[in-house]
RNA sequence: GCGGGCGUCGCCAAGUGGUUAAGGCAGCGGCUUGUGGCGCCGCUAUUCGGGGGUUCGAAUCCCCUCGCUCGCCCCA
């Protein structure tokens, strides 16, 4: 193919699509303002040792996904494979901590090196909410209700909540040493995915989706078992704040996420309708991160949001329709045309919608154009109008007949004109 | 990184070895040089993702390649 497109995984999103986007994204904000929650905004490009640290050097985002390249400077940069550890950076850099909690949300795209599949591309746009310097059980309901209810106001259907505790670094140390003795033991029994994986990173193990494998784990030291009592009563403030508000979850004891700075509580946000990624939100608890990436040792739970994952279960459901114009400029002739323009601006400055057609084409065409583009009204203006300052104010939508008004009395025209009911 | 499916006009799509590559939608032009929605007429792929090969002859068969897609892996 001579012409050149856009990179493998690196998708458009077309004039057609972006109502639906636009309408999630003021969705979020507006759940976002009502909780107090700010919007931060970082690099997307930022220096590799903040992923390989922060995220961790055995996950599959560091070890193998990462779009990682030298600057001109011979620097190693990377385009952020995900959120979190960029938000933690800034908020380090700019000592926001001394001014104390943080709530804070992101936006944006986000990059990694994969096969594209459904609901996963190379460039892909995460939501995702940051509450830094909040320890309490609470502040984790808190984050897991603000993600529920803004799933639930956009309308989707069918999600189930997935729960599950890492426990404290202490607890996960010891459980990870008694996970590994037994997979030692059990080595030869494994797939080759999760033999790999017994030094590595032992707890993903656990998420295997080898049947064998799943099998032979119900033989395995659980990780609950392993959990303090702490811990423990920890994740049940958890269980019992979301029975507080309502919210059904499942427990799942091989929930582990795949980023290495999860600790207590771990969940994922699912849909059977998305095929094989299903996962629309995730996140957990990160109580180490802030102090690993050189900060004060500060709790913070957070999560991130699929917005191609969620845009995918919202366009089974209802399309968005754009925005409907309220008035189309038709002009032919020097004088009209040099009228056309003034008299668009002249209401678009009084808020309404309008297009001018400024081709020049026959009166017949820009009125065919007029009609598709679904405005309410036409304002034609030719030679005759244009000598004498006026324009003809036609509704498109009704048999009212046309009205012919000084250019001053337009926007009053049309606007009492979008009170009446169009034609049924 | 590994498997499976697919690739004919902007979109949908017929065609599976015989030479002029159906049709529909959209678009453009006309009937209709100041009034749209309907209708009618016309135009829009020397070419079938790209390259090579087999053949008298290929969109149709073979090879390579690129891309899309679904799954594995992983994750949002």
């Amino acid at each position: 193919m001579a012409s050149l497109q856009s990179l493998r995984g690196m998708v458009d999103l077309l004039p057609e699509h972006t109502p639906l986007w636009q309408r999630v994204e003021s969705t979020a904000r507006g759940h976002f303002r009502r909780a107090a929650i700010q919007e931060i905004r970082t690099p997307l490009l930022e220096v590799t040792e903040l992923f390989a640290r922060g995220i961790g050097e055995a996950t599959d985002v560091v070890g193998k996904e990462m779009y990682t390249f030298l600057d001109r400077g011979e620097r190693s940069c990377t385009l952020r494979p995900e959120g979190t550890a960029s938000v933690v950076r800034a908020v380090i850099q700019h000592g926001l901590l001394s001014q104390g909690p943080q709530r804070l949300w992101y936006g944006g795209p986000m990059f990694r090196y994969e096969r594209p599949q459904a609901g996963r591309q190379r460039q892909f746009h995460q939501i995702g909410l940051e509450l830094l310097g909040f320890a309490d059980a609470r502040s984790d309901v808190e984050a897991i209700v603000i993600a529920w209810d803004l799933l639930a106001d956009l309308g989707v259907g069918g999600l189930a909540l997935e729960l599950n505790s890492l426990g404290s670094a202490d607890d996960r140390a010891r459980y990870r040493e008694q996970l590994v003795a037994w997979l030692e033991v059990h080595r030869h029994q494994l797939d080759a995915d999760s033999q790999a994986r017994i030094h590595a990173n032992p707890l993903r193990v656990l998420d295997s989706k080898h049947p064998d494998t799943q099998v032979l784990l119900a033989g395995a030291p659980a990780l609950a078992d392993a959990l303090s009592e702490e811990s423990q009563e920890r994740f049940a403030q958890v269980q019992a704040g979301l029975d507080a508000l309502e919210i059904p979850f499942v427990l799942n004891p091989r929930l582990v996420r795949g980023l290495d700075y999860y600790s207590h509580t771990a969940f994922e946000i699912t849909s059977s309708q998305l095929g094989a990624q299903a996962t629309v939100c995730g996140g957990g608890r990160y109580d180490g991160l802030v102090q690993q990436l050189g900060g004060p040792a500060t709790p913070a739970v957070g999560w991130a949001l699929g917005m191609e994952r969620l845009v995918l279960l919202l366009s089974q459901g209802a399309a968005v329709p754009a925005q409907p114009l309220d008035l189309y400029v038709v002009s032919r002739g020097a004088a009209a045309e040099a009228l056309a323009l003034p008299a668009a601006r002249l209401c678009r400055r009084a808020g309404l919608a309008v297009e001018c057609d400024a081709s020049g084409a026959a009166f017949g065409k820009q009125f065919k154009r007029a009609d598709r583009s679904g405005a309410r009204f036409a304002a034609v203006i030719g030679d005759a109008e244009a000598a004498e300052q006026v324009v003809v104010l036609k509704d498109l939508r009704s048999d009212r007949p046309e009205q012919r008004l000084p250019l001053a009395e337009l926007v009053g025209a049309l606007r009492a004109g979008l009170e009446a009911p169009p034609r049924a």
